[in-house]
DNA sequence: CGCAACCTTGATTCTGATCAATAAAGGTGG
DNA sequence: CCACCTTTATTGATCAGAATCAAGGTTGCG
């Protein structure tokens, strides 16, 4: 792969000529509006698949919006291990649990080599306060986000191993798809190890059930590279349990 | 107990003599200010004990601030179970959930006889927008809803009974405390079930935990009377891990 | 090419779920 | 106000799902 910057060059980038407003803001300005919002980004930052974009306890100043690659947050315990809380893509957000305290409450790190637009806060807030409609969308984000929390407490206090890697795997599968990626064949930018714990689970219960949806015949299994052969039966595998993931 | 006011009769209550305005909304505005906010609510609104404050699938329109009581809510799965998301206390704000989509995605139910202040959602956009400090404590608010829901996360993906049993009881001792009760000696407004439904745990399992913690001498249960005898260790039964709860 | 990280699979253990029985509390209506 | 019934809680016995321990294989990075 040509490297066309150097690790961590930024680069002015514009919302009004990127493919990913409509995931991002879709919140329908006009041109000139467009131009303001412009305003808001801060910079372009280009990051090495494992490479921090934030961590815990660093001074919160922005959101970051993702342009291209593939991002976990993590939440770290006293005793050195951690949760993964989510995974990103692009045109998702990542940090907004850093706004309450000024300070991040979670990692944000990097699987592959990706690029973030950064948003700094105080340009939100000023923007939010000239266009409602950005006010009104901000305030959607997050509530999305409480709505997604929500969806992952159902999982991990409800679901059994084979129901939440159904669930994962459902997911995956529909935001890749959303962005105009293959449904049913895609590469996880994730460990085992990572699915586990963002799941509850262990490595090793992550990699059983995997084998055992391919016995199944529901999916093909060749390492990161995963084929959903027949996702209706990982459908009916979490359909009684709703706002699934 | 006599009845000053029947069921579901509204009674209009102002932020600029609310006890809890340091709770709910601690944002330093002068007394011109906090007459305007005042306008921002609609009304107060009582509820009985098991009464639904409003339904999942629900129209959204407002959020509520509990005034007096305690709250719950739980996101319902297809297949009739549902699981509890929260506990909510004076002066903690319900229904952000809902802004997302204009619809209620859980069910918010009194666990008690309650009184709840209604903030319907336009009107709290158009306070934002004259007050930037309203708008800004808003965005913490919601952002502490995503933190709190962090820790539930790590809690359902990460602890055993006994940790989470613990959490759960300094928890509700810290935000009692802070409201001026006890903090070690109080009354459970749920059920062993709903304690379970939070924590992932079934009913017998939380009973079971709880006359174990009695039996090594941390706590003393009386059915819905419970005394913390020794914090400390509940404390120290959580210690490895951080965010707990 | 060699080493480290990651993955798979098997054997065993353990935590918490399930099944079951009893007891206590709270609400209802006579 | 009391008796009844429903709901809630406790405790025990057994079971199942996932964790843990362990070994071997593969990949890919330096």
């Amino acid at each position: 792969m040509i490297k066309l910057f150097k690790q961590g060059e930024t680069v002015q980038k514009l919302c009004s000529n990127c493919s990913l407003q409509a995931l991002c803001m879709p919140v329908g300005l006009n041109g000139n509006e467009m131009a303001q919002l412009d305003a808001v980004i801060r910079q372009s930052r280009r990051l090495k698949k494992g490479e921090y974009l934030f961590r815990a306890g660093e001074a919160f100043t922005s959101l970051f919006a993702v342009r291209t690659g593939f991002f976990k947050t993590t939440v770290m315990s006293q005793d050195g291990r951690d949760q993964v809380t989510g995974f990103f893509m692009s045109g998702e957000l990542l940090g907004m649990d850093g706004i309450c305290s000024h300070t991040h409450s979670c990692h944000g790190i990097a699987l592959e080599d990706s690029e973030v637009c950064e948003l700094p806060f105080g340009n939100l807030e000023e923007a939010g306060e000239r266009f409602p409609s950005l006010q009104t969308h901000f305030y959607k984000l997050m509530s999305q986000e409480i709505v997604r929390d929500q969806g992952i407490m159902l999982m991990l206090g409800n679901m059994r191993a084979e129901e939440r890697l159904a669930a994962f795997l459902i997911n995956l599968s529909q935001r890749l798809n959303q962005r105009g990626f293959a449904a049913n064949d895609f590469i996880l930018r994730m460990s085992r190890e990572e699915i586990g714990s963002y799941l509850g689970l262990k490595l090793e219960t992550v990699s059983r059930t995997l084998s055992k949806f391919q016995q199944e015949g529901w999916i093909k299994v060749d390492h990161k590279h995963i084929q959903l052969l027949d996702p209706e039966a990982l459908k009916t595998l979490i359909a009684n349990c709703s706002q699934a993931l």
